[in-house]
RNA sequence: GCGUCGGUACUCAAGUGGUCAACGAGGGCAGACUGUAAAUCUGCUGACCUUAGGUCUUCGGAAGUUCGAAUCUUCCCCGGCGCA
């Protein structure tokens, strides 16, 4: 196999390691044109190209292997001309390793129904007065800032009020400049809300935009491989001799602790413009709670293909009853076909790390652990803690005694209560550090008690001893 | 000493006869946050009673006027400024 084939034809390389018997779990080696991923993997969220208030320097001492950016927050500012300029998202922001994007359909969600109401990714729908049995643009007097249509959806700018109108193929050509290793298809992510009727709608939608997607992603990928075959044929690229060097992938990828990382890089180390980099796509399977339509779309979703050639992998998207998330999440990956990565969206609690492991997932995104952060909440073994709180003004002591992350390794509660106390903004920093490092070695953990074969009792003695302060 | 402006809860600061336990901001004390509209948002912050609500004590001090006073009157205490 030719460099060529290696590097345009396998955009991502997925391998099992080992598979828990008796569950859907498995570790795995995902491998990408910025380094390799070892499964199951938490991906930290850096939605416009930066991790809040956190230096790339200090994502790559903390145990993180991925970051994830977002299409429409970078298409409305700077704008993903721009970023392709820069030589793609990777220079731009400064992250050498796997870097993945979000296709807007989440914004769907967040700027569409649930604009200006207390709805998020994981509702209790114990409340059936929750549902809405009518859908209309304005509810409760607040407009909403995306309203969706067959084709796509008109956003409402939430920075200056200005009218885009995204379509699936619109979203892949802005993932395409921005560059990122592993990209979405763009879905509908429904609320636990809707009734069957709608979320049947919204699923139909959502089959036609992913076709729709795949179908865009294929064909600029067909453009890129054209222009590699004529640098490689020795057809003049005069556009090529006059690109700034920033524009080449020259250096290896962050991560290159241990030989098998570092093996994997370097196969994709060649001088290419960062802009014929192959990128991976995953299709998103939705279908709220009912299980009938999340089975329906899963075998629709993995089936889907274009001339032989399907999505590379898969995201399980959608607002979810906590009550029914783990079920959800079991019968999608019965379906999913097992050789892909499977990536759920929006998802990573602890305890939610723990059941979608056991039900398959190799891949979690969560603004939560930075959120939380800078909000004062820092993660422990024994549960969350506001340093804020009262009784940590003169505690003295490391937030995790046997933590080894920058902050712990530094730092005492008093000094970052301090710091939060006066509105620093190294409190942000210190808090997200510690809480990245926490749910980075927490997967990792769980990674390696599946290679041991103690994930039961690793996962009975954490969520106890997690549940003491919950 | 005379004149003048002021003294309101932890701090700053509204209020100038009843709708005032007293706007607002900060601080304090808690809580929330799951593909980031987020260094954000929510609640409480005189005391007591179990929340709704109720009772009591408060606006420098004292004494008045009034059905009713943080608000009006008198005296006193304290502070700023001006004049001596």
């Amino acid at each position: 196999m030719s460099i060529r084939d290696d590097f345009m034809k396998k955009a991502l390389d997925f391998k099992i390691e080992k598979e828990l018997k008796g569950t859907l779990a498995r570790v795995g080696v995902l491998k990408t044109p910025h380094g390799e991923i070892k499964t199951p993997s938490f991906v930290v969220v850096g939605t416009k190209g930066t991790v809040k208030s956190v230096l790339p320097e200090s994502l790559e001492g903390n145990e993180t292997q991925v970051v994830l950016a977002n299409t429409y927050h970078l298409y409305l500012q700077p704008g993903d001309e721009l970023v392709k300029e820069a030589g793609g998202l990777h220079k731009f922001m400064n992250w050498k390793g796997p870097l993945m994007t979000d296709s807007g359909g989440f914004q769907v969600f967040s700027l569409g129904v649930a604009y200006g109401k207390d709805l998020s990714k994981v509702v209790s729908i114990t409340d059936p007065s929750l549902l809405i049995p009518e859908r209309s643009s304005v509810l409760d007097g607040v407009p909403r800032l995306a309203t969706i249509g067959n084709d796509g959806v008109s956003f409402r700018s939430h920075l200056d009020g200005s009218l885009h109108y995204i379509t699936p193929e619109k979203s892949i050509e802005i993932q395409h400049n921005l560059g990122a290793d592993i990209i979405f298809a763009f879905d509908e992510c429904t609320s636990p809300t809707e009734n069957t009727r709608y979320q049947e709608e919204a699923l139909s939608r959502t089959h036609a935009w992913a076709k729709r997607s795949l179908k865009r992603h294929l064909d600029l990928e067909k453009e890129k491989e054209r222009d590699f075959e004529k640098i490689l044929s020795g057809d003049l690229n005069p556009d090529l001799e006059t690109l700034p060097d920033i524009l080449f992938e020259k250096s290896s990828p962050a991560r290159t602790d241990g030989d098998e990382r570092e093996r994997g890089a370097r196969l994709f180390q060649k001088e290419y413009p960062a802009s014929l980099y192959p990128q991976a796509l995953f299709g998103i399977v939705q279908g709220g709670r009912s299980e009938e339509l999340r089975k329906k779309s899963a075998k629709a979703i993995a089936e889907m293909e274009i001339e032989g050639r399907g999505f590379d992998g898969f995201g399980i998207g959608g607002s979810f009853a906590k009550e029914d998330m783990s079920s959800a999440v079991f019968w999608v990956n019965q379906i999913l076909p097992k050789e892909k990565p499977r990536h759920l969206l929006g998802i990573g609690e602890p305890e939610d790390l723990f059941m979608g492991i056991e039900n398959g997932v190799d891949l979690f995104d969560c603004v939560g652990p930075t959120r939380v952060a800078r909000n004062g909440c820092l993660f422990t073994k024994e549960g969350k803690i506001n340093i804020t709180n009262q009784k940590y003004k003169n505690d003295f002591s490391k937030v995790e005694q046997d933590c080894n992350c920058y902050t712990c390794k530094n730092y005492t509660k008093a000094y970052i209560a301090h710091l939060f106390r006066a509105n620093e903004m190294l409190a942000s920093t210190l808090a997200s550090i510690h809480n990245t490092y926490f749910i980075n070695k927490l997967v990792s953990d769980i990674r390696q008690s599946i290679l041991d074969d103690k994930f039961f009792e690793f996962k009975k003695e954490f969520l106890e001893r997690y549940n003491l302060k919950c």
